[in-house]
DNA sequence: GCTTGCTTTCAAGCGCGCTCGAACCTTTAG
DNA sequence: CTAAAGGTTCGAGCGCGCTTGAAAGCAAGC
């Protein structure tokens, strides 16, 4: 099976300078580093950093994902910590977890340690969910490059 | 950056039998092995083969992505290259590509070979979205065995 | 010939995760 | 004072990819 191969040389090229916002993001916002910054981000900056729109990060809090403060005037003030929450939320998002699950997990964290067994099975459970379709876009990248050596004239098999 | 090995393990956890329906479908019509079966294949065979509905490949045919043949009484007959063609699919859709992505592709197919270097341009467009599709799942990967092994006491970190 | 279980077509419905628009408020610049 | 650019809440709308249901036809066993 060539699949290790491929993947490694993929994983290789993205050392590089990252191309997506999402990238950046989770460079700019990794655990190290995210402390730095102590003001409080609108929710248009906050939007820009986790790259998702505001209609999104209020749709978030309303579905109580996270719970930025307010300032005098009723704005929502995003702390770093919030910021964290919403890298995390949009990890979890893009690897294929549900809302449902989502705010079950948010949920169980907002209830304290009582509620780390359950968490830990929905961590574990949601592993299993990623390394499952880690296999199945392997399957498809296989597909896809044999597709362009085709097109390519197959120079080589 | 511990994706590297992360991704190693899984894909080399992924070598023994598979597990799931798709896996063992992906097996069992990869491209060497599939023209061994000569009879078509109703619809609710091939849907079990491949892992989707019947409905589904109704739907499928209905938006032009394949065109099984007909008995006399008006039943469809999947061949082995229908059923090639499915995989290639639902590889496709597993991998994120639309339907209207897709669609196109297809209508190109059946274009013939005058659209080769478009169709090529879509493969070589799909391959970037999977292999970004990797690396988002690479980062989930990590923040979720992160959670895991704090959840389990983190005893080596 | 009847029943059981498959098949057909067609149109309507649905669940998810946003996304948008309206109406209104606050802050900043000129 | 005014205008522009941001913020607020609320409820409705939407796009995608199926999914479901109704009504009817065909195949095989008893």
């Amino acid at each position: 099976m060539a699949t290790e191969a491929l993947i490694e040389r993929i994983l290789a090229a993205g050392d590089g300078p990252s191309e997506s916002a999402i990238d950046a993001l989770h460079e700019l916002l990794d655990d190290s580093t995210i402390e730095a910054s102590e003001t409080p981000k609108s929710v248009a900056e906050a939007a820009r950093l986790v790259g998702l729109s505001t209609h999104t990060l209020r749709y978030y809090e309303q579905e109580g994902l996270v719970r930025p403060a307010r300032n005098a005037s009723g704005y929502r003030e995003y702390t770093a910590l919030d910021l964290r929450r919403l890298v995390f939320l949009t990890r979890m998002r893009l690897s294929g977890m549900t809302m449902t699950d989502l705010k079950r997990y948010i949920q169980l964290v907002e209830q304290g340690p009582s509620t780390i067994a359950e968490r830990r099975r929905i961590m574990l459970d949601q592993r299993d969910r990623i390394t499952r379709q880690i296999r199945e876009l392997g399957l498809a990248l296989e597909a896809t490059e044999y597709k362009i050596r085709v097109y390519d004239g197959h120079p080589e098999g």
